[in-house]
DNA sequence: CTTCGATCCTGGTAGC
DNA sequence: TGCTACCAGGATCGAA
């Protein structure tokens, strides 16, 4: 599942193979794929048509492609299992192809580049690509409600906190919110949680200034290790982002660990339902609240 | 306004 | 073997 770090290692992908390169003719495989762009399949490709990438650009899991000298942008949301593939023009389609972008021949900065297309592609269609008007920030007007993220060096680290302590919500939920920060998944909210032991049902409202600071920083951290792993892979005519990049299979400490034992005090870690997904955690490190209802 | 749950989708797998 | 049920989950939308 792509959260922020996969995010970024697709951004610099694109920008080293896609960003200065003029789109020649664009084709919607299907329509889900474009179901947030008003105008439809036919309109996505028509309006793009001539049209040339800047550089690419990302907050939290959206990632954007500006036009040149345009106010407008094609955004991009993976979903969960959404692929930005940069592949020569003559490779077999995938079999879950839903967007190709075909590319005049000059252009781009990577010489490399030439005789290749991009190409989305999503088995369970939760992402997509749709074209829209940039604020006066440059951000895609759509996504004007979503908050900056953990990477971001204009996050604002006491506002945050103090949004924590006004919701009446509980931790992961609040991690998960959009709104409050972005990029932050079930998987890394986990992680960050387990490094914090912090149970995810805690009321966010009885945080601390020096306790939501540390889970900040392991939010942070975790994100960062991600991106250390995961930023070798897009050095290759791949542009790759799919969940089971080296990092997932090997530094994970809470998310997918059901029964094995914590990695700190040994305890059998948990899984519980949780919000129509799952939350792992050690019930030793990690202690619920007191009471609740 | 805030909070919260249902919903979209497909392929893999567990269970019978 | 073949079928069904369930699970993964980000974002959005509508209900309370």
């Amino acid at each position: 599942m792509p959260e922020l770090p996969e995010v970024e290692v697709v951004r610099r992908g694109l920008e080293r193979w896609v960003a200065g390169r003029t789109i020649e003719t664009v084709e919607v495989l299907h329509p889900r794929a474009v179901r947030r762009h008003v105008g439809g399949g036919a309109d996505f490709a028509e309006r793009l048509r001539g049209e040339t990438f800047a550089v690419p650009q990302r907050r939290g899991k959206y990632l954007w492609l500006p036009l040149a000298g345009r106010d407008l942008s094609v955004l991009g949301h993976l979903g969960m299992s959404g692929q930005l593939l940069v592949q020569p023009e003559d490779a077999p389609d995938e079999k879950h192809l839903r967007i190709r972008v075909r590319f005049t021949g000059s252009g781009g900065s990577a010489a490399e580049a030439a005789g290749t297309e991009l190409r989305f592609v999503d088995q369970r269609t939760f992402g997509g690509l749709s074209l829209h008007e940039n604020t006066a920030d440059g951000l895609p007007d759509v996504i004007a409600h979503i908050a900056r993220d953990p990477l971001d060096p204009l996050f604002d680290e006491v506002s945050y906190h103090l949004a924590l302590r006004a919701r009446r919500t509980t931790v992961k939920r609040a991690l998960l919110d959009q709104s409050l920060i972005s990029g932050v998944g079930n998987i890394y909210a986990d992680e960050a949680l387990w490094r914090a032991r912090l149970h995810y049902e805690r009321p966010t409202a009885h945080l601390t200034r020096p306790r939501s600071a540390e889970l900040l920083g392991h939010v942070r951290d975790v994100m960062n290790a991600a991106l250390a792993v995961g930023g070798t892979s897009f050095d290759s005519l791949y542009v790759n982002v799919n969940g089971e990049s080296g990092y997932f299979d090997r530094s994970l400490d809470a998310y997918g660990r059901e029964d094995e034992p914590c990695r700190r005090c040994g305890t059998p870690m948990r899984r519980r339902p949780w919000m129509n997904r799952s939350s792992y955690f050690c019930p030793r490190c990690q202690r619920p609240p007191r009471v609740a209802s």
